[in-house]
DNA sequence: TGCGATTAAATTGTGCGCAATGAAATTTGC
DNA sequence: GCAAATTTCATTGCGCACAATTTAATCGCA
């Protein structure tokens, strides 16, 4: 009763939000600075960036994917891997050749040093699994609820 | 045996590396992408990115505070928050003063208008809430997990 | 007191991320 | 067969993220 409200009688008290540190949105926006971080230096003798390692991982998998085929697994669009696929040519990692039956699309192929390239790449997942100081079991049950999360989300969004 | 080797003997077969979808590291950056993509549209009407939604969250929590102060809570750096700030400044939510007894310091201090969004933001958490599809047990257990994940990755590149 | 070291922001440069747009090739529907 | 719709990639523009550097203010200390 301390101060005189005039029109409306919302706003009596601040608004109740839930804390910043208590938000699941804020922790994996942390986590996934966290391990960009965590990499940085693993990936620096490799000459790569953490989203360019990933499309390597893409790449190691399956060679010669169109640029939607990687956007496909990455989540990515044609503005984003269009130049960074550029600079891996630049790199000489990659090669990017329109494909002769559909010449809409661009075909990304490993070249001999991009396919090398995995050999120094090797003990890079184990570094991480120690600096993540977790069980594998652990791991296991925070992918999963990861996925699920991931999942339902985009489906909220479908669904609009 | 099929082709000549000449020199080296390494390389025989693919080097071994997680899958992508096995890689905690991609789900963690699958479900950030997630995340920002879920907040855009409940976003949009209040005018604000997500970062700069963490940015009011914060302030909302304790108002004039220092840019650096603000960069500990959201682990980000002024390379980033001047700008970003400047925006919510031009966007009139907040204020930059350089801090009397310190000049060094700059203080952000909300705006009527920046408190007042808060209004606006406050169906936001219950939707997220809504679109992640979990309960709040699994909320909680993943939250925390996240919370010792980041931690862990921390100390490991504190350890060096 | 005054000078070197430290601290806080700002600036610059590079790269990611996404929306919107554009251009070229292919597919479709008639 | 051919015009319209669709698909694929490239481009542009804006904002985040971070390393490195710069500028200015403060602190430490002889």
């Amino acid at each position: 009763m301390a101060r005189t409200r005039n029109a409306t009688k919302a706003a009596a008290d601040p608004v109740s939000l839930p804390k910043l540190d208590n938000q699941l949105c804020f922790a994996v926006y942390a986590a996934a600075q966290a391990f960009n971080a965590t990499y940085k230096p693993l990936l620096e003798p490799l000459g790569l960036t953490y989203p360019q390692y990933l499309t390597m991982l893409v790449l190691w998998e399956e060679d010669g994917l169109t640029v939607s085929a990687i956007g496909g697994r990455l989540g990515l669009d044609s503005g984003t891997l269009t130049p960074l696929l550029k600079r891996l040519e630049a790199a000489g990692l990659v090669s990017r050749t329109r494909d002769a039956a559909d010449e809409r699309q661009v075909r990304i192929a490993l070249t001999p040093a991009g396919r090398g390239l995995r050999q120094k790449a090797r003990g890079i997942p184990a570094k991480l699994l120690c600096a993540s100081g977790m069980s594998l079991g652990e791991i296991k049950g925070l992918h999963g609820a990861l996925g699920r999360l991931t999942a339902n989300l985009g489906a909220a969004r479908a669904a609009d």
